[in-house]
RNA sequence: CGGGGUGUAGCGUAGCCCGGUCAUCGCGCCUGCUUUGGGAGCAGGAGGUCGCAGGUUCGAAUCCUGCCACCCCGACCA
């Protein structure tokens, strides 16, 4: 855990927001609540983006794109959704202006213009795509329809915080609709493991796969499924999210089909995304002290290349052997930077880039052309060590397997040692208030108790773990018999 | 919307209690030379309606009033 972590959440938060702008990955924007996403980050953001496409064709899946404004009357339709979001939509109400008369140069909104019906910038869209697909199905034939947008989405939050929660954000949403209730569940299932093999294997972001209780369920959903992950600071971050929806959207908006057996029924849907929100998960998961580190697979710079030098000749022999070097390295299908700016030196090269969490770094200078070596530094560990150059490449595709597990077995151990079986009250207060991260305690199942649980100690059901034991116990705040653990958290 | 705090150069800040050559310092930026194996050194330079608007005073960054913005803690949330 960084030192600059382990006292108050507000440290925390400091040292995050710090690192977030000093990594070069973000900053705020003049609106507010609002982020500029950097070129690193979004280079980082485009990796992710890259892999979860591939993902989602690779599982029949087809990108799409749907409008940005939602018509009142459309929003409301499914009620509970539309209950859910109301307080956090940005609305259109004008589509002009026009000079203001009492003050030069000043613009006005032009109460002539007023809209006739109100636009609401999605929060979501699964009211402006369902009243799409009203149209597009009218038979089990046009079935399933099974498709993704990447899109940005608009939720007026009260606190913002860089990448956790923008007032504006980037994500993916997807949207199914299906013949029956049966491929609708297994539709469910099968994204939020996609999810969480992305997370695990691309991220090395360890997480939790369940199911929400209901208090924690998205607005309109019959089941919301999700992947929990634990923060450095220990508190959990829901990092995605794949709904149930049942018919309760195709009964909203009318989206009836002719069966097989020549009956009519509504169809049945799923809507599931992740967003910008897990490059906060990335951060906060294993960055440290001297900035971030990025798992090899998602680094947009595996390796960069530093010349150490003094003048021009020694420069131009270097920038020789590191070219060749480079060209090795790309041909081997590692990306590669070769950094021979002459305005700052090798130390200032050196910190930049550990803070930007570029994997490997490796430095060339005079003594290495003699020797015919090269030093070779590593991010996580943070050590260094001379590889002759004709085993480099070989050295350097294999240390970036291994950084990429070595950083995903370290987060899993982090994420296990913050599990905490707890059997009574005071135990589950005290862990949660000196150690943090997930406590898997018994649970009465009902909505009072972990309404009651949330208001003493701020801590949220995150999840019932699909690979929850069956267990007799008694519920950790009423004492009522439970028959499993279930996840609690302080979460962001 | 409740409670607390902060607004001084691009960023981070001193000064405010106790009004008067106080607009301080660091980073960054520009120019030149020297440097380059862990965030360079020296010299010179540019950059400010002290959040905004009133008021008190001979005199306000400093005191008073109002407003605005941002941050933190609650409520809300991917």
């Amino acid at each position: 855990m960084p030192k600059k972590l382990t006292s108050r959440s507000e440290d925390y938060s400091k040292w995050y927001n710090e690192l977030v702008v000093r990594a070069d990955l973000a900053e705020n924007s003049a609106v507010r609540g609002c982020m500029i996403i950097k070129p690193y980050g979004y280079a980082i953001w485009e990796k992710m983006k890259e892999e979860l496409d591939k993902k989602f064709k690779a599982t029949g899946h087809q990108n799409a794109y749907f409008p940005l404004f939602v018509p009142k009357s459309l929003f409301e339709a499914e009620e509970k959704n539309a209950e859910g979001f109301a307080k956090e939509c940005a609305v259109v109400t004008h589509y002009r202006l026009k000079n203001n008369p009492d003050e030069a140069g000043k613009l006005m909104v032009d109460p002539e213009a007023k809209l006739e019906e109100e636009l609401v910038v999605r929060p979501t869209s699964e009211a402006i795509i369902w009243n799409t697909y009203k149209n597009w199905i009218q038979s089990y034939r046009d079935l399933p329809i099974l498709i993704n947008q990447w899109a940005n989405v608009v939720r007026w939050e009260m606190r913002t915080r860089l990448f956790l929660r923008t007032a504006e954000f980037l994500w993916q949403e997807g949207h199914t609709a299906h013949a029956t209730e049966q491929e609708a569940q297994d539709e469910t299932l099968l994204i939020n493991n996609l999810y969480a093999d992305f997370v695990e294997n691309f991220m090395a972001i360890p997480v939790i796969k369940g199911v929400k209780t209901e208090s924690e369920r998205f607005a309109g959903a019959v089941d919301t499924h999700c992947i929990e992950a634990l923060m450095q600071d220990g508190k959990a971050l829901q990092a995605g999210t794949s709904h149930f929806l049942g018919q309760n959207f195709a009964k909203a908006f009318d989206v009836k089909f002719a069966t097989s057996e020549g009956g009519l029924d509504h169809v049945w849907a799923t809507s599931w995304g992740v967003s910008t929100r897990l490059m906060g998960a990335l951060i906060m998961t294993h960055s440290d002290d001297h900035g971030l580190v990025l798992p090899p697979k998602l680094a947009p710079i595996q390796v960069v290349i530093v010349p150490i030098y003094k003048g021009k000749e020694q420069l131009e022999a270097i920038g020789q052997v590191a070219q060749k070097i480079k060209k090795q390295l790309l041909n081997a299908g590692v990306s590669v930077k070769f950094d021979d700016r002459d305005n700052v030196k090798p130390g200032f090269k050196f910190n930049d880039y550990e803070l930007k969490g570029v994997p490997l770094r490796i430095a060339i200078g005079p003594k290495d052309l003699e020797k015919g070596q090269v030093e070779v530094a590593r991010r996580d560990t943070l050590t260094k060590s001379f590889i002759p150059q004709s085993e480099l490449i070989d050295h350097i595709t294999t240390t970036l397997a291994d950084m990429q597990d070595t950083l995903f077995e370290n987060a899993i151990r982090f994420r296990d040692e913050h599990i905490t079986p707890v059997d009574d009250f005071t135990a589950f207060q005290r862990v949660l208030e000196e150690k943090g991260g997930f406590i898997a305690a018994h649970w009465d199942g009902t909505k009072a108790t972990e309404e009651a649980i949330k208001k003493t100690t701020k801590a949220t059901i995150r999840c019932i773990p699909y690979d929850a034991q069956a267990e007799e116990g008694k519920c950790v705040f009423s004492g009522q018999p439970s028959t499993q653990r279930v996840l609690f958290a302080k979460a962001y």
